[in-house]
DNA sequence: AGGTTTTTCCGAAGTTTTTCCGAAAAGGGC
DNA sequence: GCCCTTTTCGGAAAAACTTCGGAAAAACCT
C-alpha cells in the first residue's frame, strides 16, 4: 500500500458521517463525506476514491438506485450500510453490485475490518500486480527458484520442474522464511482457500516439496516441521 | 476454539454481575467479574479474557473511557452496556470502539447471542494483530526469544526449539515479568483452560522449560517458585 | 489418458497430562 | 532452636493424547 486510501461516506445523517470520518481517520484512512447522490457524484469527480461507503436510505434516490449508477461507470467498491438487518436489503443490494454489506448499528472494528477486506479483495482482483510476481529469483541453500521459468535449478545445473501447487507453496514459504507458518496459512497463500477440519493435503504438498529439495526427504533442513504449530523455511533467501 | 472462552463482566451492581455470571457459565462460558476500573485491569492482567461485558455506567472512571483504554493496548472484543438505550451514547460508544451495544434490560437469550455473533467476528478478523503478537522478540538473560520462528537464540548462537506448549506457557511468563502467577493463572494464560483439582501438569511444564532455558536447572534463576503461590519471571525482558 | 491434487488411513513420532513418591518448606508445640 | 506434622513442590516414569508422514486410493482437471 503505497498511500492511505481514501474512503468517501455517503449518508444523510451528519452524526453517521462524523463519526464514521472520525473513526476512519483515527485509522490512517482519508476520508470524504457526502450527504446525498449530488454530492457524492461530485466527490468522486473531485477526488480518486478508494471505496464508497454506501447508506441505502438516503433522500432523494435511494443507496440502491445509486450503486447501480456507480457500477455502470466505475468498479469502485461499494460497502452498502442498511439500517436493520434485513435480509432482503442485502441481496438486493449484493445484486446491484454492492461489494460487502454492513448493518447499523456496526462496530467501529468491524466497520474498518470490512473495508480492509474489500479494498484487499478489490486490489487483488485486477491480478497480476502483487509484489510477489515483481521479484523474479529466489536463491536458498544450493539452490535458484526461477518463478518466471516456475522451475528449480540446483548448483550443479540439476533443473527440477515443478507443478502448479508445488510452486504455490514454495513460493508462499520462500517469501516468509524464517516464520512459522501455520497449515491454515499455507492453505490460504498458496491455494487461496481456507481449511476444512481434516485437512492432510498441506502435509501432502509438504513431503512431496521435500523430496524434490531436501538432501535427505526423511531429515529435512529447508522446511522444518513445527509439531502442534506448522511449518518453517529455515534458509536464508537472497532476491534476485 | 478449543476451549470455552473467558468473559469478564464489568459492572458496579451486584445483582448484574452475579446474573450475568450465572447466565453465562451456564452456557459453558468461563466468567469473570469487576466492580469497578482497577479490578477491570486487574482482572485483564490476570488471565486471557476473550471478551469484556463494559457497563457505561461505572463510579470512577466511566465505562467509555476504560473502552478507550483498552483499545489502546488491546482489541478484546468490547460489548457495550448501558441503562437507557440513548442513541448519543451508542454512537460514542461505537466510536470508542466497542464492538457492539446493549441496552438494559435484555434478555439473556439475546446477551448470548450478541456474544457469540462478535467472539464469532472478532475470531476470523484478518487483522487480529493485538499488541501483544505485533512484538516479535523478546530478550532477557542471554536469550532471545523469537515468537515467530517460536524459538529461543541463545547469545552463544545455539537455538533450542520449543514445543507448542513450552512455547505458550513461556510467553505467558515472559508478557509478564516480575509477577507471581498462579498455576491457574499460568493454566489459563497459557492454555485457555480452567485447572482441576490436582493438576500438576503446570509444574511439569514449568520443570521442562528450565532444563531447557536454565543455566542449572535445579537452582533455577529465571522461573522462581514461589511456595504456596505459583511461579515469578523474574529476568527483566527487552522487548525487540 | 496422464499428470496433479486431495482425501483417507494408520503406524510412528512427539507432546502433554497424570501419577507417584521422596524432598523441601512452612507451621506449631515444646 | 529442635522435632514432628502438614502442605507443597520437583521430577521420573507411565499413560493418554495429538499431530505428523507418507502410501495408496480417489477425485480432479484439462
Amino acid at each position: 500500500m503505497t498511500t492511505a486510501p481514501h474512503i468517501l461516506i455517503v449518508d444523510d445523517h451528519r452524526e453517521i458521517r462524523d463519526l464514521v470520518s472520525r473513526l476512519l481517520s483515527k485509522d490512517g484512512f482519508r476520508v470524504s463525506a457526502a450527504a446525498d447522490g449530488r454530492a457524492m457524484h461530485k466527490a468522486l469527480a473531485d477526488g480518486r476514491i478508494d471505496l464508497i461507503l454506501l447508506d441505502l436510505m438516503l433522500p432523494g434516490e435511494d443507496g440502491l438506485s445509486l450503486c447501480r449508477g456507480i457500477r455502470n461507470t466505475s468498479n469502485t467498491p461499494i460497502i452498502m450500510l442498511t439500517a436493520k438487518g434485513d435480509e432482503v436489503d442485502r441481496v438486493v443490494g449484493l445484486e446491484m453490485g454492492a461489494d460487502d454489506y454492513l448493518a447499523k448499528p456496526f462496530g467501529g472494528r468491524e466497520l474498518i475490518a470490512r473495508i480492509r477486506a474489500v479494498l484487499r479483495r478489490s486490489r487483488m482482483d485486477p491480478a497480476a500486480e502483487t509484489p510477489e510476481n515483481t521479484k523474479k529469483k529466489y536463491c536458498f541453500e544450493r539452490w535458484e527458484f526461477d518463478t518466471e521459468a516456475r522451475e528449480l535449478l540446483r548448483d550443479d545445473g540439476v533443473t527440477i520442474a515443478l507443478s502448479t501447487g508445488e510452486f504455490d507453496l514454495l513460493l508462499a514459504l520462500v517469501m516468509r522464511p524464517h516464520r512459522v507458518l501455520s497449515r491454515e496459512q499455507l492453505l490460504d497463500l498458496a491455494r487461496g482457500r481456507a481449511s476444512i477440519p481434516f485437512d492432510r493435503s498441506i502435509d501432502t504438498q509438504i513431503s512431496r516439496l521435500r523430496k524434490k529439495i531436501e538432501r535427505d526427504p526423511s531429515d529435512p533442513k529447508i522446511i522444518k516441521t513445527v509439531w502442534g504449530g506448522g511449518y518453517v523455511f529455515t534458509p536464508d533467501v537472497r532476491e534476485a
